[in-house]
DNA sequence: CCGCCTATAAAACAGTAGTTTCAATTATGT
DNA sequence: ACATAATTGAAACTACTGTTTTATAGGCGG
């Protein structure tokens, strides 16, 4: 080859990018790949090659041929690059290098992508199909009872408002001074206890959701990736990611799911949902206590 | 309650579920795996078996046992499935619009998408130079008092969570059963108040706030967009994005903001060798602390 | 029309992925 | 304590992946 000068420039630049760069001087079959790949951005790195040349219609040399072309070493230099660009932007990278172990000010751009992130990765592992269920059970319940310790405390309060402005019988529990038994002793299969248990848990929250389970109660999990024993004592768990780049864990993610719930949980009830809302809401204006 | 409609088996047991329902049952090395994997940051399909083994130090034949055991036919099928789920969440293949009127469940890429582009419009409007004001007050003050009413308690709670980890009297206000003025009272120019009051404030802390500024108490406003009159009797405020395209006002933009204060807030004392140093130590250590 | 070059897929090839086997080791039950 | 079962990694194995080779087809300038 003539440009070996110009291909080591291109061994920090993206996929993208060296695509683009070739993108006219390719021949048909590669163009479809090309075309293919740049459709597809993401996770060309969970795709063999094999498969890449099933989906745009052209041979297993074609794609060979591609990667060569526009500079790589091999298809495999191609996808381990591709999955290290990925990677790269995960918080627990950022986490053993730069971002967490500096001082000075934190950059809000890098911040808020850092949330951004753990966002997607809940997102992805997120079951569409649990949280259905999940919505299902909470419309059917006879009543509910939220229970949340430590860091999950407020996102279990968070989450009773929610349900609580939505349908009937919603509690909190631990309630202010209240002690295990008093709202959980005469629970029943018709009613739902939802445990919110994010990382740094007590070890007192297998003890109780144990003995609702013993009392027939059926039990949704809401936890991070790090809850082993738990999902097990759960009828469901939706899994919410915790871990940042940035010192404290982040409960935006949780904060998302449980909002999703309320939302997807009001469509379901739909009329009869609302109404109770905005029968909230008229009787607020009444009282006049908001301000605008 | 009635069983829902079946569903399709195989989309039904995600990987992450069926992990779950193995955990208990399995076997030290293949435990290992399973840690990993739900622990894992990026997509699982762009990893290989043997890499698998090696990040878990297991062999490879573990790894084949692990994904059969767990009721893969293979871990290719694992893989594939896996790959398939996060195609299906991936944000490309959502429709950006949110489906506020629409009825019927909601799609979980769409919604978290509209929690992304809160984030990002609450990014936006930040001011980088606030919040180091903000962090600097946080830093000097003797006494803090955090306020939040209604929708704002929980993040008026998880604040002072945050703060109570990094620095002493840290105060949230109302507590349980106390009524205006039980800290208030003695309040003076070296504390701060911090105020949370999103959307749907009460009239009253208007009339709180004037009269804490009355006594010469400085006061950091955390709210959104709509708020009026508040930012004038603020010395500082964040203003953080609740508007979303779906029912509920969002407030997973605020609760990162508070989290960027307070991560902004560990880093500047450290960098300044205060007295804090060493608490911040012990929260290092507290944050990384094995558990259960 | 012809030689030359490129593009392409099919087939041969080499390397490696994941699986299976097996012996050593560790748990478990009696 | 013993025997049995389960777990494990190393190594043999197989199947498939990505690459290279090869032959054919097509394009272009002479």
């Amino acid at each position: 080859m003539t440009n070996e000068i110009e291909m080591d420039l291109d061994t920090a630049s993206p996929l993208e990018r060296r695509i683009h760069e070739f993108y006219a001087a390719l021949p048909p079959a590669e163009r479809k790949l090309a075309d293919l790949v740049l459709q597809f951005p993401g996770d060309l790195a969970a795709y063999s090659a094999t498969e890449l040349s099933e989906l745009a219609g052209v041979s297993k040399a074609a794609v060979t041929r591609f990667f060569k072309r526009i500079g790589f070493a091999s298809f495999d230099e191609a996808r381990r690059q591709s999955r290290e660009a990925r990677d790269r932007g995960s918080p627990i990278y950022l986490a053993t290098s730069a971002q967490s172990g500096t001082v000075g000010p934190v950059d809000p751009g890098t911040f808020f992508n850092d949330e951004i992130q753990a966002l997607q990765r809940t997102l992805h592992k997120l079951d569409a199909a649990a949280v259905a269920r999940v919505c299902t059970r909470i419309a059917g319940a006879r009543r509910i009872v939220v229970i949340g310790h430590r860091n999950s405390y407020h996102l279990a309060g968070y989450l009773r408002g929610l349900l609580g402005q939505i349908r009937p019988n919603v509690l909190l529990f631990p309630g202010p001074g209240e002690t295990p038994g008093d709202h959980l002793a005469d629970l029943g299969a018709e009613d739902l206890v939802i445990v919110v248990a994010m990382r740094r848990r007590r070890a007192q929250i297998s003890n109780i959701m144990k003995s609702v389970a013993d009392l027939g109660v059926p039990i949704v999990l809401i936890t991070d990736p790090t809850a082993r024993g738990l999902p097990a004592l759960a009828k469901e768990t939706l899994v919410c990611e915790t871990a940042s780049g940035f010192l404290f864990d982040t409960y935006t993610p949780a904060h998302a799911v449980l909002r999703l719930l309320a939302v997807d949980l009001s469509r379901q009830l739909g009329q009869k949902g609302r109404t109770h809302l905005k029968a909230i809401e008229r009787l607020h204006e009444q009282l006049n206590e908001l301000e605008q």
